[in-house]
Formats: C-alpha cells, structure tokens, sequence
DNA sequence: AACAGGATGCAA
DNA sequence: TGCATCCTGTTT
C-alpha cells in the first residue's frame, strides 16, 4: 500500500489527485473518494488560511493527518483532511464519495452528514482509534480539474479534482 | 431562481 | 456592527 504519511507532506493539490479512489471510513459508514479540493496558504485567496492562523485555521498550519472539520454558513459541516509540513498550511476538502452500492454522495455538507462527522472531530489525528480512516488507492485515478467551488477568489487554479468514472 | 439558516472572521 | 463566506433543502 502507498505510504500516506508521504502523500500528505506533499504540495495540497497533488495530495488532493491522489487522494481520489481511497476509502474513507468513519465508524460504521464508508466510501471512495471522488471528489476533493486543494487549499493552501498565502498563496491561496480562497483559503481559510490565507492571512495567516486564526483559531479557526490554526489546524491547517499543523502537522499533517489530521482532520479540519468547519461550519460553514451556519448549518453544514465540511471535512478536510491537514497535508503540508507543520509551519506549512494546507488542506484537502472532501466533496464527494461512492458507496458500494453505487450510490454517490455528492457535496462536501452531505458527506459529512452521511458519514455523522461534526465538529467534534475536529483536530484528530486519523487511522487513530477515535477518528477516520483513510486507505489510498493502489494506483492514481484518472480525474479531471477544475476551478474550486462556492469561491469569488482563486478562481483561476484549478485545484477541485473529480473521478473521471 | 431565490432564499433561509446562522458560525466565523475581518473590515469599518 | 455589518457583511461575505470552501452549502443545501425548500419555496417561488
């Protein structure tokens, strides 16, 4: 199996391809990922991170594996999983999943919602006893690219990744 | 096609 | 203190 620990010291959008094809468990609920996003710091204008740590964003700064759970809008929880070397923020959204039975679970608000993730797992460190699993795929996935979603900056980098299927 | 719902963080 | 935001179910 491919090393994980390696994949997530990498720049945000190339962990973000990789990632496509893993299976992501949480208790008793799990499917493959098909769908994420790339965000990263300074450089990223959409990016929670962007003008530096906040109590919110500080877990993206932190060493990687661990989850960033937000609220956004009020009502619907978003899971991202911490990449980059600690100092260096980073982050991958996970937007979509496949179950086996076909069914897909489109939307980072509905991901979670199917996998019963909310804030409480916030900053856990995953493959732990308490928090997600994740199991990458043995080979890449052929995907597409495209400009992230719900953003008004950092529209040009086509860091949203989709399973081609 | 529009909007309610309402946490977070920044600008004012 | 106001407003934009990594969304989605419900109502026009």
């Amino acid at each position: 199996m491919p090393a994980l620990e390696d994949l997530l010291l990498k720049p945000a959008p190339e962990g973000a391809k990789r990632l496509l094809g893993a299976t992501l468990s949480f208790q008793e609920r799990h499917g493959q990922i098909i769908e994420t996003e790339a965000y990263r710091g300074a450089d990223d204008p959409a990016s929670h991170a962007h003008k530096g740590p906040t109590p919110r964003s500080s877990i993206m700064f932190g060493p990687p594996g661990f989850t960033y759970v937000y609220l956004i809008y009020g009502m619907h929880h978003c899971l991202n999983i911490v990449t980059e070397p600690e100092g260096t923020a980073g982050a991958i959204l996970i937007r979509g999943l496949q179950l086996e039975d076909g069914t897909l679970i489109q939307g980072p608000g509905r991901v979670c919602s199917y996998l019963g993730i909310t804030r409480a797992l916030n900053g856990t460190q995953i493959n732990t006893q308490k928090s997600l699993s994740l199991e990458l795929s043995n080979t890449p996935v052929p995907h597409t690219s495209t400009p992230r979603i719900g953003i008004k900056k950092g529209t040009g980098k086509l860091w949203r990744y989709v399973s081609a299927d």
